[in-house]
DNA sequence: AGCACGCCGACT
DNA sequence: GTCGGCGTGCTC
């Protein structure tokens, strides 16, 4: 289909609809002013209600009120705007997932102070050198580096010259050296493209052609399926190069990119400088520098999380979205979406090129690839030929840990192997702390979160009892709250600080470290243990699914998986694809290097069809037999799901909204509604939790058919209704 | 969002 | 009698 953008311009007396960042769902309506064209996208600042708000052209007037009643826009604000596509992206978002627009409006214009006149700075200059004048060797130092024609601030001059800001003044003073005002904005190198590349093989070469081919080329989607250590990421790379060389902006979106560190290096490896980032972790001023560049075409990459799908790009042409399956691309609070399928949508909407990259694709894409939607390219071989780690089973019934301990005879066989050959291992352990639950051997006793359904995890090392769900913290106490009784709380179950002990105790002169959120928390942590790991500092790494992302570290060869069946308890729809692709993430961090690598896999259910998919190393066999199983029960991808969880402080409340909202659900033949039920967490924060769960045949509109069906329904005010169009979890 | 209007309880 | 609680409604 062909994109051809209606550009309308609104010229003065026209009347224009006005989106302000406001809660009301209604849009506002405005006369242009005399000497004043604007377009859909368009900033202003108009006076509402006595307030002067900025808000953003959004198209022809919505209301029939006479035109005495309406306001004229105050001003534009030049050089700032959104493109159209960008405006009918939030219009798409919030429809598909049934939130209001100015709320998805909020996620594009929520940046701090980009509207505000940038902070003015001082800066130095080179004026003209007297040839009269003596110069002082911190002088020349000073000149010299101005002398590449470039301003600087005072302290970044004192720095780099090494020398006081007295010197500086000194120049000043005789006139060799200027001073202005200067808007202090942070300027972004340009990633030069025409750089030689890494060298590929035969394979990648082919699918990096392939790849390059489908730019510039209209709305395209392409998924990159290729085995851990396949080279994915320097393959998309020659993808973001062509991008670049038709003059595009490019956004890649990774999952957790506070762990992007190593991506990082790369892309500087690749094309010489960094790219721009977008997380939460980048601070105020240069989210707004980056916001403002990305709307000027300032900045040609940016590498970002979920959030970054909503930057106001000038020009965007391609959008990568690397490990497309992970389900941290899922927003799960405020406007509920997923960055994965909404970056498709903006790229239909721009009319440009999406890549897809994973080492085990989502059922959805996969699904979307059979049905010749997604075009796909495979990277079979892992980089140098080497062999997919070889992945074995150990029956806990049959070679049980020994009592309180969790590692198994076999397993720590394999750790005394790999540490004798001066190799790294990794145990995986997908729960933080030191122990899951904690309770009173007199008593039975079981401390559990006042706010949450939820009980409280041991973490010894911090020596506090903590909610994981809401972050309610105690101190570890020492005597039973309930009986009283002394010396009787035991932990029950393992975390990665109870292995840890475990491992100190089996193999004291190894050199360990712990990385969770908990000690991995920032680039800067996050760093530090790449550098420990790659300079060979630590013999074993001991993690949960924070180290299964796509790190490169050529001297692990062996993994060890302490509770594979871990995932799979709970009720959840995606239980088994997601224990899957963890598990599969996590065994192919070994081997990546010269050494082939080992895995071995803890489990009760070595029967299991994911197990034996695993151990197989047969992930077709796996997804088929699922995507067997969702569409018998009308799951998704062959069904819709729409969660609705009905929360609030007052149980009774809460309790009547749900089951009102129950008999008043449509049903039919192509649509079912569940519930309601307690949630899965009933008590969260405090608030009660109800939920229900819409069924819908795949072809079924689902946003219209809750619109009506919430019609008329009147909601308490404290009880509130978060609506999970496609949800992922039912926490 | 922010602000006004309005309808009920506990104060000088 | 009024001060102030916050539920409701409106803004072009």
């Amino acid at each position: 289909m062909e994109h051809r953008r209606i550009i309308k311009n609104f010229t003065p007396g026209n009347r224009v609809a006005v989106f302000l960042p406001i809660p009301s769902t209604c849009k506002f309506d405005y006369l242009v002013p005399a000497g004043l064209s604007l377009r859909v996208g368009d900033l202003v600042k108009v006076s509402f209600r006595g307030r002067r708000l900025i808000g953003v052209i959004w198209g022809n007037a919505v209301s029939n009120l006479t035109e005495s009643r309406l306001k004229r826009i105050d001003e534009k604000i030049e050089s700032l705007r959104l493109r159209e596509d960008q405006c009918r992206f939030v219009d798409w978002v919030a429809e598909y997932t049934i939130s209001s627009p100015g709320a998805v409006l909020r996620m594009v214009l929520n940046v701090p102070s980009v509207f505000q006149k940038l902070p003015e700075k001082t800066v130095f200059f080179l004026k003209n050198i007297n040839p009269d004048i003596a110069l002082t060797k911190t002088g020349l130092r000073i000149i010299a580096i101005l002398s590449d024609g470039l301003a600087r601030s005072g302290g970044q001059l004192s720095s780099e010259a090494e020398c006081s800001r007295g010197a500086i003044k000194r120049l000043v003073d005789k006139g060799i050296i200027g001073k202005r005002k200067s808007v202090n904005c942070l300027k972004f190198e340009s990633p030069d493209y025409t750089r030689s590349g890494f060298r590929l093989n035969s394979q990648q070469e082919c699918v990096a052609e392939n790849l390059k081919r489908n730019i510039n080329q209209g709305f395209n989607v392409t998924l990159v399926d290729g085995v851990p250590g396949a080279g994915k990421t320097e393959v998309y790379f020659e993808a973001l190069g062509e991008a670049l060389k038709h003059n595009y902006q490019v956004l890649v979106l990774l999952p957790e990119i506070a762990l992007g560190a190593q991506w990082m290096e790369r892309f500087q490896r690749r094309f010489g400088c960094f790219p721009g980032q977008w997380h939460s972790d980048v601070t105020k001023s240069r989210r707004r520098d980056t916001w403002r560049a990305v709307s000027h075409g300032e900045v040609s990459v940016i590498v970002g999380a979920r959030s970054a799908l909503f930057l106001p790009f000038k020009n965007l042409g391609l959008i990568i979205v690397d490990e497309e399956h992970e389900q941290s691309y899922k927003q799960e609070d405020g406007v509920i979406y997923n960055a994965r399928d909404m970056a498709i949508v903006r790229a239909r909407l721009g009319n440009f090129s999406v890549i897809l990259v994973s080492g085990t694709p989502s059922l959805e894409t996969t699904i979307n690839v059979k049905r010749g939607r997604y075009n796909v390219q495979h990277l079979r071989l892992r980089h140098g030929n080497l062999l997919p780690p070889s992945i074995q089973l150990v029956d806990l019934r049959k070679s049980p840990p020994k009592h309180g301990n969790w590692l198994s005879p076999v397993m720590e066989k394999s750790l005394t192997k790999t540490f004798m050959a001066r190799e790294q291992a990794v145990l995986f352990i997908n729960r933080r702390g030191y122990a899951p639950l904690t309770l009173c051997k007199s008593c039975g006793y079981r401390f559990h979160c006042p706010d949450c359904a939820a009980w409280l995890v041991e973490h010894r090392w911090a020596n506090r009892l903590q909610c994981h769900y809401c972050g309610y913290k105690i101190k570890l106490p020492s005597v039973c709250p309930s009986c009283g009784a002394l010396e009787s709380l035991t932990s029950c179950g393992p975390g990665v600080e109870r292995l840890a002990e475990e491992v100190e105790e089996r193999f004291p002169n190894i050199r360990y470290i712990v990385a969770t959120s908990d000690t991995i928390n920032s680039p800067r942590t996050a760093i530090d243990l790449v550098r420990k790991i790659e300079d060979y500092e630590v013999d074993l790494i001991i993690g949960t699914q924070i180290i299964a992302k796509g790190y490169h570290f050529p001297l692990i060869t062996f993994v060890g998986v302490v509770d594979a069946d871990l995932g799979l308890s709970g009720g959840d729809l995606r239980a088994a694809e997601r224990t899957y692709q963890l598990l599969y993430q996590v065994v192919g961090r070994a081997g990546r290097g010269e050494r082939s690598g080992k895995a071995l896999l803890q489990t009760y259910l070595p029967d299991h069809p994911i197990m034996v998919a695993l151990a197989n190393g047969n992930r077709e066999e796996f997804l088929n037999a699922e995507s067997v199983s969702r569409r018998l029960n009308g799951m998704p991808p062959f069904g819709r799901l729409v969660s609705f969880i009905v929360s609030g402080r007052d149980e009774q409340a809460v309790d009547s909204t749900a089951r009102y909202l129950g008999h008043a659900a449509p049903q039919n033949e192509k649509i079912r509604v569940l519930g309601p039920a307690p949630a899965p967490i009933s008590l969260l924060r405090g608030r009660h939790r109800r939920r229900l769960l819409l069924i819908a045949s795949r072809d079924t509109f689902v946003q219209p058919l809750v619109a009506r069906w919430f019609e008329g329904i009147s909601i308490p005010n404290k009880v509130r209704i978060q609506i999970d169009v496609d949800p992922y979890s039912f926490l």
